[in-house]
DNA sequence: TCCTGGCACTCACCGGTCGTGAGTGCCAGC
DNA sequence: GCTGGCACTCACGACCGGTGAGTGCCAGGA
């Protein structure tokens, strides 16, 4: 077992490396922080720390370097989650409270969490499937043409054209429409099908053709739908990730961009607390060098989608989780108001 | 006024700059290019050329490289548009057809731009100001709050909420919704003002206020909605850019992200026809070592919006420029169908 | 007048050598 | 179990000379 010496030494190390992003030496060490023992001393414990593989060197005769493992036991037992400062907190407020529409409020949230962190910021839509209907409209734009529109209680506005099999009119229209929403109004998107199955069989026969039709494309867009929207932002901030450039922030690049990889990876995360994930943790192998700190946001208490950042291994880990708490708190409240 | 050998020789100079990313010299240009005459015939040429400001050298004894007015020169007159080859065409016209809305139109035909031509793309959303309104919905959602559902021709939509100053019957709404689609249903959006300020007028006192309202809303969404959006992708070809990498593409990053500078940037390109920005004939300083390709695209004859890459001077323009072309024309057509 | 071959010159690049210093491991003593 | 001392390692930067691609200039020929 590791003494509270030697964790302390670890803590000690993991901040000097992210405030320098240089080796760190024994010598040095003793002389930033005020450990109470002499630099042969520490010269053991980081001896031991390497045995067990929280720290490496990148060289003989260079200093040490934590190891994703050293990072994991820093996060876990070594971090508190450093809260922001007050006026932090009321420059999120009012930034947020800005927003005009959800586009907005998201597009702001990354803005916010990329400025904050200096590191790159994912946001996920909030999530058709988990969230509620608030108005289903089906408009006619020719005979046989209609648009249905899906309005959701985070604000989401989705739209499709439904090819009719039969001219219907404008009173069959309202009455599905009139019908359609007293069943899914304030519903979740994933009670839908269970709640529109039957519902053909009380039209007239010669509109039921339509009527199944507009129920196939709602429940089509919810599948779609499914696969969730993101946005990124503060990719500049890849320039600050090291020396040893191209090799490093092309495949973290790449892997932003797809935004398969990025749902699947806020997807692992914890539905509830916040997730970190460091280095080799990360599934994509382009992430490999990089953590990924998440946490989910929603409306009410319950997540309805999750944002986060990705940034170097070598990341301010409190600071960061401390900004990824707080954005995601604020995200909710202002969702929950609109 | 230079002769047509030495526009020859400028033209052998970029074509091989392009490729091999290395200041090129006199004897490698006439063994690769067949150019009749000798290394030391090319030597004078290319002093020529160095005096009139199109090349340059990095150092004494190296190879020359084209200046920005190089490439200007290149690109006017000596380099023509390279159209894609056939499958290529049939392979962008496949993958733009599965595209299901909108956004996914914008989405793939970021891919699209970004593969074909190794490089930065940035498409702009269709903007509202000069595409015409489908349809407006008036929903009920309150008995003193409305939602206001704007449709354009473009497949994009837009809603807001509207608080009434007193509650509007269902008949009202009604009334309000076919007088107002009867008005501006096919119209363009920059003639909407005109077409809607006498409204109120028509309804009975009590209703006027609630009627102001929603044209106010209305109003609102179309000045709001002008600061269009886009949709950038690609930018993990910018680890292609060159040698000396972060300063590089610092400065990238960091304009690609101000869409405001991408809007403007977009916004000073001609309307119809393709234009191309060279080096420092961009605006902004961070994009002074790039050029930009850019086009209008549009459902009809008319171009709604641009898209277009950004990418190193050092660019196969012909090509690119095909590319850019290409992809506008299809996205084009998929607009007009849907 | 324009092109060509020849020639001397420049200078970035590469590989090797060497001194410096931060950092280490080990050990004997307190 | 901590400490000071000591020998050792090795990345880094500076220096240096050889190599070769490339240049500018010039005199001679079509």
């Amino acid at each position: 077992m590791l003494s509270e010496r030697r964790l302390e030494v670890l803590r000690a190390i993991v901040q000097d490396y992210v405030g320098t992003e240089e080796p760190v030496g024994s010598k040095a060490l003793t002389e930033r922080h005020h450990l109470g023992v002499s630099p042969a001393t520490v010269r053991n414990d980081m001896a031991a720390l390497e045995e067990e593989g929280f720290i490496a060197q990148p060289h003989t005769s260079a200093g040490r370097i934590p190891t994703d493992k050293g990072y994991r036991l820093f996060v876990d037992r070594l971090a508190g989650v450093k809260p922001l400062s007050s006026p932090e907190r009321r420059a999120i407020q009012n930034f947020l409270d800005d927003a005009v529409d959800l586009d907005d409020v998201v597009a702001r949230t990354v803005r916010l969490l990329a400025q904050l962190t200096r590191q790159v910021a994912v946001v996920q839509y909030p999530s058709l499937t988990r969230s509620t209907v608030r108005h289903v409209e089906l408009l006619s734009l020719a005979p046989a043409r209609l648009m249905l529109v899906v309005i959701t209680d985070t604000g989401r506005v989705e739209q499709r054209h439904v090819d009719c099999p039969a001219p219907f009119g404008e009173t069959s229209l309202a009455d599905l429409r009139a019908r359609l929403n007293s069943r899914v109004a304030g519903r979740r998107f994933s009670d839908v099908p269970l709640l529109v199955q039957d519902l053909p069989e009380s039209f007239e026969q010669e509109d039921r053709g339509t009527v199944s039709s507009v129920l196939a494309t709602l429940l089509e867009t919810l599948v779609e739908e499914t696969e969730e929207r993101l946005m990124i932002g503060g990719t500049a901030n890849l320039t600050r990730f090291g020396h040893d450039f191209p090799l490093v922030i092309r495949p973290v690049l790449e892997a932003l961009e797809e935004q398969v990889v990025l749902l699947k990876l806020l997807g692992e995360a914890k539905d509830s607390g916040m997730t970190v994930r460091i280095g080799h943790e990360n599934a994509h192998e382009g992430l490999n060098s990089t953590s990924v700190v998440s946490v989910g946001y929603g409306s009410g208490g319950e997540a309805v989608a999750k944002l986060g950042v990705v940034g170097p291994t070598r990341m301010d880990y409190p600071g960061t989780m401390g900004a990824v708490r707080a954005v995601a708190r604020y995200v909710g409240q202002i969702l929950a108001e609109s």
